[in-house]
DNA sequence: CACCATGTTCCTTG
DNA sequence: CCAAGGAACATGGT
């Protein structure tokens, strides 16, 4: 379930287990996930370095790593995709189907698995060059916004997934700022007024923030895992969208009453993908 | 079998 | 050159 907020909740459990370990040995399952980074490449740099940091830019991790008997601190860049789960487990814990990468760093090992490798594990970091300022970028003020979005004549919803306008907005939270905001999907982009494009900032804000505190009070574990094995939060189980699916107001609840308004949740496709609006409470 | 899926990149079209 | 649209990528769940 990685966008923003999963990223920033699965960063902010790596980081601990991660800092100061050192990569042992190195196994590819799926060189794909490496691209552009060609595998001998990958493996020579990280083997024997030690991880130093992680940050979260986006929807991408920014693992901060140095080489043994080196100052030179250098970077691996992470993606999810749309399966991807990374993860620290036991060594003698069995590996999931779908290992993709796995990094060993003494009693656990870092394990990205990934089942249609639409993610990264790469040296290539040149992804976040591209990326427009975070949602809560002191910088990014709703003037700096409204003046992007009337370049636009997008619909609302497809304009907020491009990544270089604002980094982190995926499908899910595109429609629920929308909703927050009270802004139509369809709506063009240039046309959202000057009170929307606040509105809509803080609704993105918003809905980000809170899905980071609900996901940073999930219990992660792995043992709870079934068929995957891994974190049950990233999996599709009950408990899983207990906490997850039940905070959402729009998306995927096609054909419900609002919970605003009573109106009937519609489903339409956007750019070949699906938006959750209500009709009602969207209408500008 | 049909359709759906949290994302990004690349190619084409206008 | 730029904005926008659509296909491709690979696999699993319902």
């Amino acid at each position: 379930m990685p966008e923003l907020p999963e990223v920033e909740v699965c960063a902010r459990y790596l980081l601990p287990l991660l800092r100061g370990k050192a990569i042992r040995a190195i196994e590819v399952r799926r060189e794909k996930v490496l691209k552009p980074t060609p595998p001998a490449r990958f493996k020579k740099n990280l083997l024997g370095a030690k991880f130093l940091n992680l940050e979260r830019r986006g929807k991408y991790f920014l693992f901060e790593l140095r080489r043994k008997n080196s100052r030179e601190k250098f970077y691996l860049l992470g993606h999810l995709g749309m399966t991807g789960k990374m993860f620290l487990a036991p060594k003698q814990a069995p590996l999931p189907k779908h290992a993709a990468v796995i990094l060993d760093l003494g009693a656990n090992r870092f394990i990205y698995e990934d089942a249609r490798c639409f993610g990264r594990l790469t040296l290539d970091v040149s992804a976040v060059e591209r990326l427009g300022p975070e949602p809560w970028d002191k910088k990014f003020t709703p003037e700096i916004f409204h003046q992007q979005l009337k370049k636009s004549r997008q619909p609302a919803k497809v304009r907020l997934l491009d990544q270089s306008l604002i980094a982190g907005v995926g499908n899910i939270y595109a429609s629920e700022a929308l909703f927050r905001a009270g802004i139509s999907p369809r709506l063009v982009a240039g046309k959202i007024t000057r009170p929307g494009t606040t509105r809509l900032l803080a609704a993105i804000r918003g809905v980000m923030t809170e899905a980071i505190d609900c996901g940073s009070t999930i219990p992660l574990n792995f043992s709870g895992g079934r068929k995957s094995g891994g974190l049950f939060y990233f999996g599709r189980a009950a408990e899983a969208l207990d906490y997850y699916g039940e905070r959402l107001c729009v998306y995927g609840r096609a054909g419900q009453p609002c919970v605003k308004c009573g109106a009937t949740i519609r489903r339409i496709v956007q750019a070949a993908r699906s938006t959750f609006f209500c009709p009602c409470c969207q209408n500008a």
